[in-house]
DNA sequence: ACCTGAACACCGTTCAAGT
DNA sequence: ACCTGAACACCGTTCAAGT
């Protein structure tokens, strides 16, 4: 049983204390996004998390419900990533209309950082999130955070008015638009590396910020 | 011979002459697309759509390199049609500016008229599109048309001066955004339906519209 | 030139059986 | 409670063989 344990553990390439307290749920998970983060979401199969985790193919139907179920997990995983990373963006500034444009960069440094994770956040694999509670609350909580936002740009006059949900759709359309045609290579022939992305990301956000504020 | 080409129309069920004269590779593209649109890209199988064809599982072969190859040649027929429907809308109003009002709305409509369609056409099941040539071209023939519009409406005044590729890119992200948002259900606790998502689209296009223009 | 049949190495999922 | 081993029905792709 013991000597099971440290197949697990060495087989992830750890090597880290209290791997036999660790539950097999949450060792695949990592290993899911590890896979997805190396070869894609098609390059990833539950056989090969399992082979990964140290376990035999039918072991993650103990603790998923199935394929959808483990990649829901590691989708909740991306949104709660994505969410800190945008509330950390946010704090970066004081003034609410660059607060805005903070959390556009950050949601397409994101992207371009993890663009894997972004597709399973977003793509087909998981077709309906309301399946999956845990994960549909972890990407409402993210939209949450622009709404706030654009709501406090508003107060303060940084942004028209109007309904905020509405601007809120207009903000996220853009940044998650432009990162998934960036992604996806559609820009490929005219924008080449992660740099020039970043600033094509900041003037294609400036346009649209120029409608959102009014002035 | 003769008996196989029947039993190839009738297994798509079509009826129509001249299907003895038709390609193979034809048939296999329709086949695919229905397949697609019926089950998603999820539900996609190479072999499935040999079924439907009549033909045994290693036929398409012969056609094609493999199922990606397939999948392009779905994705070009998608380009085509999307370019035909935005063209049309173009054709639609006289002033530039309500112009790519036109094609923003197309650009929404086809994407919601055929979700599956538009995954296959910038999605990861066809990594790089450089590889397959004839969608490639297809893929920038699309984007021309929206360059064009930008530039038509920046010699009309009706679009802010500037790099017209960075005006195309906003507007191309907002419609791609929304649409992908749309169907990924990730908006559907609020918009509910094709006609509130319409309504939603044309407020949306709006604020960007604004910054774009410049007055 | 164009297609079939059989084969190989995969895959998701299920289920009896083990501990 | 948690995992294994074996099985089932799929899949993409290859290749000799047919016409």
């Amino acid at each position: 049983m013991k000597r099971l344990r440290v197949r697990r553990a060495t087989a992830r390439g750890l090597d880290r204390k209290g791997a036999d307290a660790e539950s097999l749920a949450a060792d695949l998970v990592i290993a899911a996004a590890a896979l997805i983060g190396e070869h894609g979401p098609q390059g990833f199969s539950l056989r090969e998390v399992a082979r990964r985790a140290g376990v035999s193919e039918a072991a993650p139907y103990w603790h998923f419900a199935g394929k959808e179920a483990l990649l829901a997990a590691v989708a909740e995983q991306g949104f709660i990533n994505l969410a800190a990373a945008m509330a950390e963006a946010r704090e970066r500034s004081k003034d609410p209309r660059s607060q805005l444009r903070e959390l556009g960069v950050a949601y397409v440094r994101f992207a371009l950082a993890h663009p894997s994770h972004l597709r399973i956040m977003f793509g087909p694999e998981i077709p309906d999130k309301t399946a999956h509670p845990a994960l549909h609350q972890a990407a409402e909580r993210t939209f949450g955070l622009l709404l706030a936002a654009i709501n406090e740009a508003q107060r303060a006059g940084d942004a028209r008015a109007g309904n905020p949900f509405d601007l809120a759709v207009a903000a996220w359309a853009m940044v998650h638009g432009l990162s998934s045609l960036l992604i996806d290579g559609q820009l490929r022939d005219r924008v080449r590396g992660m740099r020039e992305a970043q600033l094509l990301a900041s003037r294609v956000t400036k346009l649209l910020e120029m409608g959102l504020v009014g002035r």
